[in-house]
DNA sequence: CACATTTGACCATT
DNA sequence: AATGGTCAAATGTG
């Protein structure tokens, strides 16, 4: 057993991950079908037993093989999930004096806890609405960094935050990385529109980067090698829909012939929290196997 | 008019 | 000083 064992387990893993919610969507409007039970029982005993055999071998890698150190260093920070809305995170909500020049205070730094990445080719497809409010150029890559807020943020001080960062590698469709921020506070915030994205509705986010052949959804939005013109195609006012917990099989309230989503950061609710060990695309050598080895839960 | 995006400036950190 | 993250005025859009 060694890092392609792993790597199949985590592969495995996440493909019935990310398309068990459309089963689920599918089981909760056929109730009556009992082969779709069936296959939806299935499925979760796959998905915890190969949960289970991930857990296993990450904490014996010695059985498992060799996981590259970068992978288990950047696996070793256990902090709460994504999805925990913690007390001292809401007293974060500072009201920065929208007047004065705004001070980080200690708090604040306090604050920044839960963080995790997610590579997908549908960035702006998670189900939540997102306010642009910067864009900046980083070091070392090629497109510009986009920065996100939650839309509802001063009606419900939702402290979730996302940036978005095209990966320089020539895939098609292009690979983004994206970093969360605190967990939606806002829950299940209602909004009026629909999601109108440019790109198909059955879109789904795929956790892999440039390589991944295997289950990408193609999207319409084309992207002209810059990153501020693909946010064009960003459509802000999106069917929210819960965070699902951690692990736990659960029908989204959302309708999955419209929006794609993109929520297979969120099952990993108690995902490794990611420290961005280096700049840039040195992240990782290879990010999909980083990310299939930390996102899964660990008994 | 309301809301979202753009973009330069500001601030904290290193 | 360089860098990354955020603010907020200006601008765009429906």
């Amino acid at each position: 057993m060694g890092e392609g064992a792993v790597r199949e387990v985590a592969q495995v893993y996440e493909r019935i991950k990310i398309q068990h919610p459309l089963l689920l969507h599918y089981y909760s409007s056929h109730h009556h079908q009992p082969t779709t039970q069936l296959a939806h029982n299935l499925l979760s005993d796959a998905l915890r037993a190969l949960n289970l055999a991930l857990s296993v071998m990450k904490q014996h890698p010695a059985a498992a093989g060799s996981v590259t150190p970068r992978i288990v260093k950047a696996a070793e920070p256990q902090i709460s999930p994504p999805s925990a809305a913690s007390a001292d995170s809401q007293a974060i909500v500072t009201s920065t004096a929208r007047s004065g020049k705004r001070r980080r205070s200690s708090v604040m730094m306090e604050g920044k806890k839960s963080s995790w990445v997610n590579f997908t080719t549908v960035p702006y497809e998670d189900g939540y609405g997102w306010r642009k409010y910067g864009e900046k150029k980083i070091n070392g890559t090629s497109y510009t960094r986009s920065y996100f807020r939650c839309t509802y943020k001063d009606d419900t001080g939702c402290l979730a935050t996302k940036h978005v960062q095209q990966k320089d590698c020539n895939s098609d469709p292009p690979m983004f990385q994206v970093t969360y921020n605190n967990g939606h506070t806002c829950k299940n915030f209602t909004t009026t529109t629909a999601a109108n994205n440019s790109g198909s509705s059955n879109d789904l986010a795929l956790i892999g980067c440039c390589n991944s052949s295997e289950g990408v959804t193609i999207i319409s939005s084309r992207n002209n090698g810059h990153a501020g013109a693909a946010m064009n195609n960003i459509k802000q006012e999106q069917p929210p829909v819960l965070l699902p917990p951690p692990l736990e099989i659960s029908a989204l309230p959302f309708d999955a012939s419209r929006s794609g989503e993109s929520w297979d950061q969120y099952s990993a609710g108690d995902v490794a929290q990611i420290e961005e060990a280096s700049a840039g695309d040195g992240l990782l050598d290879d990010p999909e196997l980083f990310v299939l080895c930390t996102s899964f839960k660990v008994y």
